[in-house]
DNA sequence: AATGAATGAGGATTCATTCAT
DNA sequence: AATGAATGAATCCTCATTCAT
């Protein structure tokens, strides 16, 4: 399935993962039929398979696709600042902003996390998230900001905080975006700092 | 579908809501087959629909006893504790407890998020979830306890860190319970007060 | 199949076989399940195939009744009218009475006859109807009152007039019995006399 | 389910359609299934839903096409005979040539009377049918060839002779068409004229 | 690259019928 | 006689995938 595409290819298989993606977080992976996608953008069902071995591997390729995405995005964000404590925040804040800019994304997490096939790409993707937290944690220790506890229970507490909190007040759209991130940073900071 | 069931048809009712509940939590919703479900009980297929109009009622049948059930043993952990922060730390423990024991409900409703037939089953036993929360939070303010903001907010952080943890330790079987509850406690607590 | 009933079994026997019509002849035969009919007289399911050894034969026995039932009108309604025509007359107003008290059965006559496994028993009912009018057109041939032509032929077309019009007009309750009967008889004597 | 066709799309539609009509009319619509369909023409299951929606479309496709049919068929034999009389026996013979060509769908229209699901779409093409008598009986009254009678109801008797005659005569292949049809023909136009 | 057509395994559901009590 | 429960073959339909053009 490794093809080279000329930029219309390109063009296409983009085009094709964010209709997927919007269609998945509207109506769940499985209500939505490989002939949805294709139908919404009007083309026959054969383009699909000339970009995709299977409905499988374009959910994953989505999968990991905003993954990276949500990571690039948050180390432009943290950029060089040398405070572990504010790289926290900075991150945290940034993967809020993510949220709100994807919201159809966040439902596909949900649901990779409930199949085994999908749970596996998802699961490496959280790990690499929880091990970004867990080194801004292990400096802020060293540097006493920080109770001195399991740092990867620290880290999975905070993600937890920022998701639930996108979930509820960013994804219904009902939410004021700044508040809410104010909000995740204050209680997360208040729950890790001595 | 309401039926008068005798002993022996509320057993074999049980049965299948939790004998389904294991297969969907184990391989998901979709992938689960009512054939697969009765299959397991070793009974003919008819059986099923003699107690659940659909596969999409039993999948609610079973989030509403969960979510019910999950909510009784909560209050039953608060019984009449006098002090709004301990209420909390009490339902707190309650919830992990469950997850605890109840392994396999936990994946039924991150998948219920993501389907729009199940997504306000789901919603609203979690409004209620938080309302509880909400309710203590508020007493804790006018108490001085706790750090006067949006108690949704707070309760919505809560519960998010609650589950995360659950999530990532106990469900994985690799996370020791007692430390992980604490953990949570510590954080939340941290977290809301003043 | 052959057992013997008490008054209350000829009863329930009685009260299946009008539901059962009532039914069929509302849905249709196949939409209507068995245990449509046992519910809408509250029993269990059981008793059906006390009294019925299947579906199938229920529903010859409700059709092999009606036939009766028409034929017993249509005779007692002649009785010993000595003129063939008038005979012929009678025969057709009782019919088309009875089809106004009966309007839930000609549906099922109309069925029957779709259906390999049913259309025999109609048949064999309709070719005594037939005869029965065959009978009195030759008397009536012979008298010279009627036209001298295949009797078959005009019984048919008789039958053929009197349930369009029934079907028609009194089916559907919309049309005045005695306006419509006396149209099938004017009509039909206009068919067949000199 | 509105696709645009390819030549071969809708030589396969119409060979289903063909098919599904034989066997409905040989064993009826319920006793048929899908698979029957596509078996007999060697075909794939997904064909069949490729071109209808479902099996109760397809009915109400097969029904509808025979009733345009058969009416087209009525209006090429009446031409621009102008004598109303004549015109109803032109279509009474069109019609019964029709039906002897078209053996298969008179079962379908039987059946189709029998369930609330097609009822309607027969019923719509019944009241065109007989509308179009109804114009040429109103016709032979103002020119006082016709008895002066509700001409809704004659011309109801006049297809149930027709249909009765057909069915009992053409149908089961042993009766002659041509003298079956002047029978009509006589019967009818005897049961109108003055 | 792209399309309409075709495949066929798989899935939810129905329902006539039987069984245990 | 009667009931609730159970059976399982049969049916309609879906849909990921492949094929011919």
């Amino acid at each position: 399935m490794k093809r080279k595409l000329t930029a219309r290819g390109k063009e296409r298989r983009s085009q094709l993962m964010d209709e997927a993606a919007r269609l998945f977080a509207e109506r769940g992976y499985h209500p939505t039929s490989v002939a949805d996608v294709v139908e919404a953008l009007g083309v026959g069902k054969g383009v699909f398979y000339w970009y995709f071995a299977s409905k499988e591997e374009l959910f994953i390729e989505i999968l990991k696709s905003a993954q990276t995405d949500l990571r690039r995005r948050q180390q432009a964000a943290i950029g060089d600042e040398p405070h572990p404590v504010r790289r926290i925040e900075l991150g945290l804040r940034a993967s809020m902003a993510w949220f709100a800019e994807n919201r159809a994304v966040f439902n596909l997490f949900q649901f990779a996390a409930t199949e085994e096939r999908f749970a596996p790409t998802l699961r490496r993707g959280q790990e690499v998230a929880i091990a970004d937290v867990v080194r801004h944690l292990k400096d802020a220790m060293v540097d006493g900001h920080c109770r001195d506890q399991d740092p990867t229970i620290l880290a999975v507490a905070i993600t937890g905080v920022t998701g639930a909190l996108a979930r509820n007040f960013i994804l219904e759209g009902d939410g004021d975006l700044e508040t809410v991130t104010d909000a995740a940073v204050t209680f997360s900071l208040h729950g890790i700092l001595n």
